[in-house]
DNA sequence: ATAGTGCTTTACGTTTACGTCAACGTCAAG
DNA sequence: CTTGACGTTGACGTAAACGTAAAGCACTAT
């Protein structure tokens, strides 16, 4: 049950690579949700016949598109976010798009960073009211 | 098309009230989607006759679970959250359940914290890399 | 009186994000 | 060579979060 260096890892010139039960144990998901990412175009595994083998790239983009969904992006929204860093930038007009890009995520990022302050402030504000009221059941 | 006070406000004794379009321009989003909201138990407006009066407490609310949303949380949790707010606190029991669930829903916060502030982190790194492969370009 | 504007309920449709079979391929072990 | 364990592709099902008519009530303005 614990790691099983034997079928854990596949020699590869490449590095590690996984199977998609493996990945799918390493981040708690489903292998059909592994396999639904790859149909909307998220991840694009290697094949070495018609099994999927799994890189480390893959595990990275599986991770970025796992914290996209904790924040609440859509899954298109996310594909053309982490699309966003393997993009082309060559040419001048293809980094300023990227950078007009990356502008509008921040924005969007930021609107969540001051969310998620505001209601752990509020949270905290709240259980200080509650910490009273207990207070004084005890007081009593 | 601007703010006309004489549709804008009812007047009553308990403050300024809100017809269900203008909360849903307020908030920008559609009637529809604010009586889902109701439908599901996160707001309960006052009934006039048969017609919905928004109060202020509703806005907060609404305020609220747009917020929620913002951060990926699905309706009932968030139905949960905000029912918290208003639950009952007389008795120690009642008052320990709130501070716990007040717990719970800080923990999941603080990993939304982290989530956002990573990402804002990488954003920030890949933008320098662009700016770096920009200033490249017109070096040359 | 009638037309218009805004609100109401009822109800079926849609999109997203998977869950859940079904049916079949493949490879090592017994 | 058959039996598992694991993998594969459809294909249909489902829950959440609304969208989108359809049809009717209430008030106001002409």
């Amino acid at each position: 049950m614990t790691s099983d260096t034997s079928t854990a890892r596949r020699s590869s010139r490449t590095g590690e690579t996984w199977t998609i039960a493996q990945v799918a144990e390493a981040f708690d998901v489903t292998h059909r949700t592994v396999r639904h990412y790859e149909d909307l175009g998220l991840i694009s595994p290697e094949r070495r016949g018609t099994q999927r083998v799994y890189h480390r790239r893959d595990r990275t983009r599986l991770g970025l598109i796992l914290r996209g969904k904790r924040l609440g992006f859509p899954l298109e929204e996310i594909r053309t976010i982490i699309d966003l860093f393997d993009a082309p930038r060559g040419r001048r007009t293809q980094l300023e798009y990227v950078l007009d890009q990356i502008d509008e995520r921040r924005t969007d990022l930021e609107q969540r960073l001051r969310d998620v302050q505001d209601a752990i402030a509020e949270l905290g504000e709240f259980e200080r009211r509650c910490r009273d009221d207990l207070g004084r059941l005890d007081h009593v």
